[in-house]
RNA sequence: GGGCGUUUAGCUCAGUUGGCUAGAGCAUCUCCCUUACAAGGAGAGGGUCGGGGGUUCGAGUCCCUCAACGCCCACCA
C-alpha cells in the first residue's frame, strides 16, 4: 500500500507493473488447483514471423479481460503463451532476412555466416545453405522475434503465465505432434497415398484445402478444333489452358446433352499432337458451360481428377513439380508431328507454353477465332504467389470426415456441441465440415517443421516399400528420420537394398497447431497437468481460422481423447482500416502498437479493444484511445479525491438515502457486468460499468462531496464517506481486467496486494439491504433531474455553475417530494440553492423545476 | 448457387424475454478557470430506427418480403 501522491499520473506507469507483476507471481498458475477451481485458454499461438500489429493487441486484448474476470471469482487461470514459429512462414522470412536458401545437397557448415541481417539487396541471389544451417538460421531468428513479441505483450498487460511458454518447433510440440500422428497411423486415422494434389510450384509443396484461396485472375477461352476419328469433321472445345493440350486425355460431355450423345464411345485426335482420345459422358459435364464439351486432362482442375479417377483414364502428366512441362512427352503421345511440338514446349512455364502452344495452333489453323478475354477464379494456396497446378505425389493424410459420412456426422455433432461466442459463428464451422471433398492432406515438402516420423523399408532393388513404415516407440520422440535410425537397422543401412530410408517431409503446420491443448498442457508429458487443464474453457481466436485451426483441433482431439477439445469458442472479429473510404489519407504512417501504447498508454489501447463486441469487425479508432485515456485519467482524479476525505469503515452501513440509492444502483451493475463476463462479453461489461462510473463522478459525487466534507455533522459524512469507498472499491475491481495498470495503481493506494487477485465484486458486497427502506428506486432519479434542471438554467442564463439560486419550486407527486426532501441538503449544495419549495401534486406526470437565480452583482 | 451477418444521430455503436417522450461516445455549437480533474466541467442542437407489408392495445424489438453492404463456402472446361 503506498500512499495517494500529490499529482496522480499514467505515464509510464505500466513498466513498474509489469515488474511487480512478475516479481509477485500475480498471473502464476496453481498446478494444484482441481480441474472445477481452473480456467483454461487455449491460446492462440501468433505467427511470429510478422510484426505484432494491431489485430494482435485487440484480439489478445478480449481473451486477456475474461482471463482477468475468472481470476478474480477464483480460478486459477491457466492462461499459457505459445510462438508459432515452424512452417513456412519462418521459412520465408529466413530467406529474406538473411538472403539464402535452403538446399539439402550443400554440406553442413559449422561456421556459417549469412551474407545479411535484415534487408538483403533487392537483386541480391539467395546463397544456398544446407539444411541443419538454414535451421539454426530459422531458430536463430524466430528467438529474436519472439522476444519482442513477448515484450509487447508484456506492455499489453496480458496476463498470462510465461512459465507456460512454447513454441510449436520445440522439443515438447515435436514430441506431441509425432505421437498423436503416431497414434493415428495405429488407429487406422492417418494413412498415405500417392494421388494427385494440389501443388505449389514455387513452395514445391503439395497444401490443403484448408489453405486454398480463390483469386481473380484474366484468363482467355480459346476454341480448339478436334477431329473426329473417323473422319466426319471437327469438334470444337472451349479452354482456358490450351497449354495441357498434350495432357488430354478424353473429352467430356453431359450425358443428356443432346449434341454430343451420338459421339459418346467414339474418339477424336487432339490438336497438334494427333493423340486419340474417347468422347464421354459426365454428369459433372455442364451443357450451357462453353461449347458444352470439355477437354480433360491431368491436370487442370479438381474437376480433371475427378474425370480421371470415375472415368478411369489414362495418365498423361506434363507439368512438373517446379511448374514447367516436363521433357519427356507423355504416354500415348506417338505422332513425330506432335512429338515436335512437345519439345518445343518442354521446360516452359505454363504462361510461357500457353504463348506458344496457341501461336502452334493458329498456324496450324485448329485454333478457330481470337482469345477470349476473360476473368474467372483460380486457386491460389494462400500464401502463394502462382495459381496452384496438379501433381501425382504421394503425401500423408489425416482422415476428417471428407470422405466418410460417419465420421462427418461425428464431427458436427462435436461443433454442435461447443458454446460458440458470437453463436451464429457455429455455421462457419458446420458448413466447412459439410463441403470438405477429401481428407487432410498433412505432408509438406519442406524443412523447417515437425518430421513426418516414420522410415520405409527398402527391397532388394532398393526401391521404397510404402504399406509397411517403420515407426519410432513413442519413448524415442521426437524423432528426425532423416538422422535418426530405425530399431533393427544401423546407420550404414540408409539408402540401401534392404536397407531403410526417412521420410523426407514434415508436417504442415496445422498439422502441430491442432495440438495446442496437448502441448500447452503438456499432455503424455505431464498427465497430472493435463488432467488439470482438459478440456479446456475456451479457444480465442479469429474467425478466418475456424476451417483450419479450430477444426484441425476437434479432429485430433475427437480422436485421441474422444471428445471436444474446449467447451467455448470464442470468435474475435477483425480491425478494419478506418480510411477504406478515404484513399487520400491512407498513405504513410504505419500506426505500430507500440506507438500507441507510448501515446495513450496501454490501458487506452486496451480499452479501444474491449470496446468492440465479439465476432464483430471494427474500425481503428485513435478517438477510442483518447476516450479511453480520458477514463483512465478520471480514474485516477476520483480515486485521490475520494479517497481524501479520509477513512472510514466500508463494512459500515451507510444511512443517507442518496448513498445508498447509489449503491444500489452500483449492485444492479455489478450484476450486469458479471452476468456479461460470464457469457464473454467483456464490451458489454465495460459499457455498463463505464455509463455507472460517469454517473457516478458527474453527479453523484458532486452532490455528496460537500456532505462528506463533514459541513453538516459527522453522521452524514460518514455515510457518504463508506459509499464513496465501497463504490470505489467496487469500480477498481469492475474495470480491473479491462484497465489493468491504471486500476492496480489506484487499487494500490489504498488496499493490500494485487487488485488482479482481489475478489470479484458480488451484489451482495455492494448492497446489503441495510435496513434502509429507499424512496422507491427513483429517488437518485428524481434528485438527478432537479439537479440537471438547475445546472440547465445557470447554463442557458449564461452563468457559472457556482452562480447562487435564490429559489426553486419543484412539482412533484407527494412521494418524489419525499425523496427529494431527504436528499435536499446535497441537491443545495450541489447547486448553491438558497431556498426551496415543494407543490405536491398528486397527478404530475413529470417533476417540473422552476429555478430563479440570484441577481448577479454587476 | 448455398450459408451467415449488418443496416438506429454527421461518425462509431448501445438498445437482452415487445412497454414511459429511441440512448451513449466522438464530432458540432454555447457557456463555465467551480479549490479531484481545463489532458477538465455544465448544457444544446441533431434520428420518418434501410424500404414495404403484417401480428399486437402497443414494434427499433416478433413474422413475411424487398434492397444495399460485408463475410464464409461452392462453382472454376
Amino acid at each position: 500500500m503506498s500512499a495517494v501522491p500529490d499529482k496522480p499520473s499514467l505515464d509510464n506507469i505500466e513498466s513498474g507493473w509489469i515488474q511487480a507483476w512478475e516479481s509477485e507471481g500475480i498471473y502464476a498458475f496453481d498446478r494444484t488447483a482441481t480441474r472445477e477451481n481452473v480456467f483454461a485458454i487455449d491460446t492462440p499461438p501468433p505467427t511470429v514471423s510478422g510484426s505484432l500489429h494491431m489485430g494482435h493487441v485487440f484480439s489478445y486484448t478480449h481473451t486477456d479481460t475474461v482471463a482477468r474476470f475468472w481470476r478474480m471469482r477464483g480460478k486459477s487461470v491457466f492462461y499459457p503463451m505459445g510462438w508459432d514459429d515452424n512452417g513456412l512462414p519462418t521459412e520465408r522470412r529466413v530467406q529474406n532476412y538473411f538472403g539464402v536458401s535452403c538446399d539439402s545437397s550443400v554440406p553442413y557448415d559449422p561456421n556459417l555466416t549469412p551474407p545479411f541481417r535484415g534487408d538483403p539487396p533487392k537483386d541480391h541471389k539467395p546463397v544456398p545453405v544446407s539444411r541443419p544451417n538454414f535451421i539454426e538460421l530459422c531458430e536463430e531468428l524466430t528467438a529474436e522475434d519472439e522476444k519482442i513479441f513477448e515484450d509487447l505483450f508484456r506492455r499489453l498487460g496480458l496476463s498470462v503465465d510465461w512459465s507456460l511458454l512454447y513454441a510449436t518447433i520445440d522439443e515438447r510440440s515435436r514430441r506431441a505432434s509425432q505421437r498423436a500422428f503416431l497414434r493415428n497411423l495405429s488407429r487406422g486415422e492417418a494413412y498415405t497415398q500417392e494421388a494427385p494434389t494440389l501443388w505449389d510450384v514455387d513452395f514445391k509443396t503439395a497444401v490443403a484445402q484448408a489453405e486454398l484461396e480463390d483469386r481473380e485472375r484474366p484468363g482467355a477461352y480459346h476454341t480448339l478444333a478436334f477431329h473426329r476419328s473417323d473422319g466426319s469433321g471437327d469438334i470444337l472445345i472451349d479452354t482456358t489452358r490450351p497449354e495441357l493440350l498434350a495432357a488430354c486425355v478424353a473429352l467430356v460431355a453431359h450425358p443428356d446433352d443432346d449434341r454430343y450423345k451420338p459421339l459418346f464411345g467414339t474418339t477424336v485426335r487432339t490438336p497438334l499432337f494427333g493423340v486419340e482420345v474417347p468422347v464421354l459422358a459426365h454428369p459433372l459435364a455442364q451443357i450451357d458451360k462453353g461449347t458444352g464439351i470439355a477437354m480433360c486432362c491431368t491436370f487442370g482442375d479438381l474437376t480433371d481428377v475427378t474425370w480421371w479417377r470415375e472415368l478411369r483414364l489414362p495418365m498423361r502428366a506434363i507439368i512438373g513439380r517446379d511448374g514447367r512441362i516436363v521433357a519427356d512427352a507423355p504416354q500415348g503421345l506417338t505422332d513425330a508431328r506432335g512429338l515436335e511440338h512437345f519439345s518445343a514446349l518442354a521446360g516452359k512455364s505454363a504462361k510461357q507454353a500457353q504463348t506458344a502452344i496457341a501461336e502452334m495452333l493458329v498456324a496450324s489453323g485448329e485454333m478457330i477465332g481470337e482469345p477470349r478475354a476473360i476473368s474467372h477464379p483460380v486457386k491460389f494456396y494462400e500464401k502463394g504467389d502462382r495459381p496452384l497446378e496438379i501433381v501425382t505425389s504421394r503425401q500423408w493424410y489425416i482422415r476428417n470426415g471428407g470422405r466418410d459420412v460417419a465420421l462427418r456426422d461425428e464431427l458436427l455433432a462435436r461443433g454442435a456441441g461447443l458454446a460458440w461466442h458470437p453463436d451464429h459463428m457455429r455455421h462457419r464451422y458446420s458448413n466447412w465440415v459439410e463441403g470438405l471433398n477429401g481428407d487432410w492432406l498433412i505432408s509438406r515438402q519442406r524443412y523447417f517443421g515437425v518430421p513426418v516420423p516414420v522410415w520405409y523399408r527398402l527391397d532388394e532393388h532398393g526401391e521404397i516399400v510404402y504399406d509397411s513404415p517403420l515407426v519410432p516407440d513413442e519413448s524415442q520422440l521426437p524423432i528426425d528420420p532423416s538422422t535418426d535410425v530405425p530399431v533393427g537397422y544401423d546407420a550404414s543401412q540408409r539408402g540401401q537394398a534392404h536397407g531403410f530410408v526417412g521420410d523426407p517431409d514434415v508436417m504442415d503446420t496445422w498439422a502441430t497447431s491442432s495440438l495446442t491443448p496437448q502441448i500447452a498442457g503438456q499432455w503424455e508429458d505431464n498427465a497430472d497437468l493435463f488432467s488439470r487443464v482438459f478440456p479446456f474453457d475456451v479457444r480465442p481466436q479469429g474467425h478466418d481460422i475456424i476451417r483450419t485451426w479450430l477444426f484441425s483441433t476437434m479432429v485430433r482431439a475427437h480422436f485421441e481423447h474422444d471428445r471436444a477439445p474446449w467447451r467455448n469458442a470464442a470468435l474475435s472479429g477483425w480491425i478494419l482500416d478506418p480510411d477504406r473510404k478515404k484513399m487520400s489519407k491512407s498513405k504513410g504512417n504505419v500506426v505500430t502498437p507500440i506507438d500507441l501504447f507510448e501515446k495513450y498508454g496501454s490501458d487506452a489501447v486496451r480499452y479501444w479493444s474491449a470496446g468492440a463486441r465479439p465476432g464483430i469487425d471494427t474500425a481503428f479508432s485513435e478517438d477510442q484511445m483518447k476516450v479511453g485515456r480520458k477514463l483512465a485519467t478520471k480514474l485516477l482524479n476520483v480515486s485521490k479525491f475520494v479517497l481524501g476525505f479520509g477513512d472510514a469503515d466500508e463494512s459500515l452501513a451507510p444511512t443517507h438515502p442518496v448513498d445508498l440509492a447509489m449503491l444500489q444502483k452500483l449492485s444492479v451493475v455489478v450484476n450486469e457486468a458479471t452476468a456479461a463476463f460470464e457469457a464473454y462479453d467483456y464490451a458489454r461489461a465495460l459499457e455498463r460499468t463505464e455509463s455507472f462510473f460517469w454517473w457516478f463522478c458527474d453527479d453523484y459525487v458532486e452532490l455528496v462531496k460537500t456532505r462528506a466534507y463533514a459541513t453538516h455533522g459527522e453522521e452524514g459524512a460518514l455515510s457518504a464517506r463508506i459509499a464513496l469507498r465501497r463504490a470505489l472499491s467496487t469500480l477498481h475491481r469492475l474495470f480491473a481486467p479491462i484497465l489493468p495498470f491504471v486500476t492496480e495503481e489506484v487499487w494500490r493506494w489504498w488496499q493490500e496486494g494485487s487488485v488482479h487477485r482481489a475478489p470479484w465484486p458480488v451484489h451482495a458486497d455492494v448492497w446489503r439491504e441495510e435496513g434502509f427502506t429507499v424512496h422507491g428506486d427513483s429517488i437518485i432519479d428524481s434528485v438527478c433531474h432537479v439537479l440537471g434542471e438547475i445546472r440547465r438554467a445557470k447554463t442557458e442564463a449564461k452563468v457559472s455553475q457556482k452562480a447562487v439560486v435564490e429559489s426553486v419550486v419543484v412539482t412533484a407527486t407527494p412521494s418524489q417530494i419525499d425523496g427529494l426532501t431527504s436528499a435536499w441538503s446535497d441537491i443545495a449544495d450541489a447547486g448553491s440553492v438558497s431556498s426551496w419549495s415543494a407543490a405536491p401534486d398528486d397527478d404530475a406526470t413529470d417533476i417540473t423545476v422552476s429555478v430563479v437565480l440570484a441577481p448577479v452583482a454587476p
